[in-house]
DNA sequence: ATGTCACATGTTATGTGA
């Protein structure tokens, strides 16, 4: 089972590429963030033709999430709860295969400090608080997406540009930390530890040429997909592709739940 | 401040967000 999350920063000017990628990559399951498209414009026809149910929360011009999967998802929440009032399209969870899926957008919190950083820290609270319900309730959980946080230094090139920058703040690493201590196993790091693993590069200054990239998107497994846990990586050659999203997609590969304990069979005499 | 991309508003650019 091989699940994929891509930032694909607006479905309809990256369609060609995003479905050029899914004939390539086959993952089972893709989280897309930053549909940048009303939800009455995400081009579900597309994703049936190439093999892929989908279940999606748009929003006009910024945001949006989505997950496309082979087989039928269950979608099981279209926001993060915890703010009525919180109307940004950032947040999708599924039930797929047995796994919960969530698809989560987190505020980029640009400029820093000010009320989009104070949105961003809300957000990252009442993603942790419904995040520990998950976990509570013990059964596969990924939580896939854009975090928009740079966790470590190792997941960032050396530089001093973003130093100002909402994407490595002391205050959105320690949410991020704060959120993976609950329990959760990340999973690109947990199998790459010595490599950046970039996912993302800035269109400006020759990022993507330099390799000047980040660490922004993250699978976050429940202990029983950790357990499962076989893969994991990033399709950077999309990156380098005409039109390409600023972002490349990541994927893991997970092995198969292991099969029901038979019960004993009963003694015939 | 700059750099790059895309969209909205609605002009022959500028603001916004990332």
């Amino acid at each position: 089972m091989k699940i994929a999350t891509f930032n694909i920063n607006n479905i309809n000017r990256r369609l060609p590429n995003l479905l050029q990628w899914l004939k390539s990559a086959k993952p089972d399951i893709v989280c897309l963030q930053e549909l940048k498209a009303a939800h009455a414009d995400f081009p579900e026809a597309e994703f049936v033709k190439a093999g892929y149910h989908a279940v999606w929360k748009g929003e006009r011009t910024w945001n949006g999430v989505a997950i496309l999967s082979r087989s039928e998802p269950i979608m099981t929440r279209d926001a993060l709860p915890g703010d009525p009032d919180d109307k940004q399209s950032r947040y999708i969870e599924a039930a797929i295969d047995g796994i919960l899926v969530a698809c989560l957008y987190l505020p980029n919190g640009n400029p820093q400090p000010g009320p989009k950083f104070e949105y961003k820290l809300k957000w990252f609270k009442r993603l942790t608080a419904h995040a520990k319900k998950l976990l509570a309730q013990d059964i596969p959980v990924v939580l896939a997406g854009d975090y928009n946080v740079a966790p470590t230094e190792l997941d960032i090139y050396k530089t001093k540009s973003w130093d100002d920058d909402a994407l490595v703040a002391p205050e959105s690493r320690a949410a991020f930390a704060k959120l993976v201590k609950q329990g959760w196993t990340d999973a690109i790091r947990i199998l790459h530890p010595d490599e950046p693993m970039f996912t993302f590069w800035h269109y400006m200054r020759n990022r993507w040429p330099r390799d000047a990239g980040l660490r922004l998107d993250h699978f976050l497994l429940s202990p029983q997909l950790a357990a499962r846990l076989h893969d994991a990586g990033i399709d950077r050659d999309a990156r380098g592709k005409a039109n390409a999203s600023d972002h490349a997609p990541a994927w893991i590969e997970l092995g198969d739940a292991k099969a029901k304990k038979k019960r004993k069979r009963r003694s015939k005499g």
